[in-house]
RNA sequence: GCGGCCAUAGCUCAGUUGGUUAGAGCACAAGAUUGUGAUUCUUGGGGUCGCGGGUUCGAAUCCCGUUGGCCGCCCCA
């Protein structure tokens, strides 16, 4: 063994691996198409106060950062939402609206490596620019629900938790709190799911303890699990943003149960989400049955692209990582077999019908089909083995009888049904046999 | 950054109180098998036991260090 490794939490991708890689990537990307999104990329290596503008200066720890060679600051891109800010606020005014973008790429963050969490990985990102309105939420997050449901995933499998850091401002401002203090609090109540009362023991430290009635408040908060809930529970305010924020979720909820997704999205203000640049609606996909790290997260960042020194443009965005949509495709046994399986096979019968065989194969290669065949003559039998376990749909048999009467025989190997076809017509049958157009 | 557990063939693992040349199953390759796919049999390739040091006549085995992996904490854009 010896020799070299890898680094920590960077993975390598063996062509098993690529293709349950490249099968995620294709659902994604096939998805976001279908939305009416476009596809777009960016540079790696970013400048590093690209990421301390919008995160701080303790950022910095959690990113491959270095001096290049001409002695500026870089790092690895540990996320795209500041790329793609810089990317659509240079063309703000050219863009025709709404913006609607979507990339696929690889981000590096220097952390421990754990289950779901690795130093390299993937994420698919979209994200709506220039709508306010709650209509780009019912957008993205159906996209981001047929993005998982893209794989077989159903509502059993994975579940949106819908909040509003809006709303939860608005609400704690109702309840007599001010900014610092509900600021405080929106961060023990991202704790309190995983760490019960004592979440709160930081906020009384600094802000004094929490008066009971409160307490209660907020609690009852957290356990709103519907919009008739939500809107019972702020029915005795008398504030005309928490009714305008209502106003939102119903919007959202409605287009998203117009669209037949209600049993996929759930309304859950236990979440809150770390980062304090989101401004509106926030939103995480999870795993129902295990315990994963959440498949998906994002929100509403309206001042984000003017913080960076562009145009005041409204966004919501979310992203999705490949190594927890991973693990869950292969817990469900949802993971393809054979993406890069041949559409044919040929088996040859020796040297005397290869000839005849690489016409063919190379002109159903030139159609646009995968076609292998052994390069050594190899006994018939075990042709057919060997075609069969590479996941092949026909076997072309090129053997003598076949060839000294003119024909070539396709056998079907999910049926084992065969049939003659004469040499010329061979490009036509495969064709047909596989059911039309090469993808 | 902190703590716990772990490291033997491509994979999953066995390896006795430290004792000759480190094993099995699977996988891979060749053959039995020159015309039809999941069987069977035979044979073969593949390991300086993660790496470095120490104890010992002798280390895969005991000790120390180190690197990596898994799990948890912090963080989670």
């Amino acid at each position: 063994m010896a020799g070299f490794q890898s680094l920590p939490g960077f993975r390598e991708f063996f062509p098993e691996d690529f293709s349950r890689r490249q099968h995620i990537f294709r659902v994604w990307r096939q998805s976001a198409r279908a939305y009416g999104f476009q596809e777009y990329d960016a540079p790696v290596l970013e400048p590093l106060e690209l990421y301390k503008a919008k995160s701080g200066d303790e950022i910095e720890a959690q990113l491959f950062s270095f001096t290049d060679k001409g002695g500026r600051e870089v790092a690895l891109r540990p996320e795209m939402t500041p790329t793609v800010c810089r990317l659509v606020g240079e063309k703000a005014g050219a863009l025709k609206r709404p913006i609607k973008w979507f990339s696929v790429g690889e981000f590096y963050r220097y952390e421990r490596a754990q289950k779901g969490r690795l130093r390299a990985f993937n994420q698919f990102n979209a994200d709506i620019f220039g709508e306010a309105g709650p209509e780009a939420e019912i957008e993205l997050i159906a996209l981001l629900i047929q993005c998982l449901a893209g794989f077989g995933l159903t509502k059993d499998d994975f579940l949106i938790r819908l909040s509003d850091r809006d709303l939860w401002f608005f609400y704690l401002e109702a309840l007599g709190l001010d900014d610092t203090q509900s600021r405080a609090l929106l961060g023990a109540i991202d704790r309190y799911e995983k760490m019960g009362d004592d979440a709160f023991k930081g906020y009384a430290e600094a802000h004094g303890v929490l008066a009971e009635e409160t307490k209660a408040r907020v609690l009852a908060f957290l356990k709103i699990k519907s919009l008739p809930d939500l809107e019972a529970i702020l029915r005795p305010f008398e504030s005309e943003k928490l009714a305008a924020r209502l106003a939102d979720w119903r919007k959202v909820l409605g287009g998203l149960a117009a669209m037949g997704l209600q049993d996929f999205v759930s309304v859950d203000l236990a979440v809150v989400r770390g980062l304090a640049y989101y401004t509106g609606f926030v939103f995480e996909a999870f795993d129902r049955k295990g315990d994963l790290r959440a498949l998906a997260g994002g929100g509403r960042y309206n001042d984000l692209i003017r913080k960076l020194g562009y145009a005041d443009l409204p966004a919501v965005g979310f992203a999705i990582g490949d190594v927890t949509t991973g693990l869950l495709l292969e817990q469900r046994g949802l993971a393809p077999t054979f993406v890069n399986a041949p559409d044919v096979y040929a088996v040859i019968g020796g040297e005397a019908e290869r000839a005849a065989a690489f016409a063919d194969i190379c002109a159903l290669r030139a159609a646009g089909w995968r076609v292998d065949y052994p390069l050594k003559d190899v006994a018939f039998g075990k042709q057919f083995k060997i075609a069969a376990e590479a996941g092949a749909k026909l076997a072309l048999i090129y053997g003598g009888d076949e060839l000294a009467k003119g024909v070539v025989k396709i056998r079907d190997l999910s049926d084992r049904s065969e049939r003659e076809v004469p040499r010329d017509q061979v490009v036509v049958a495969v064709r047909e046999a596989l059911g039309g157009g090469v993808e």
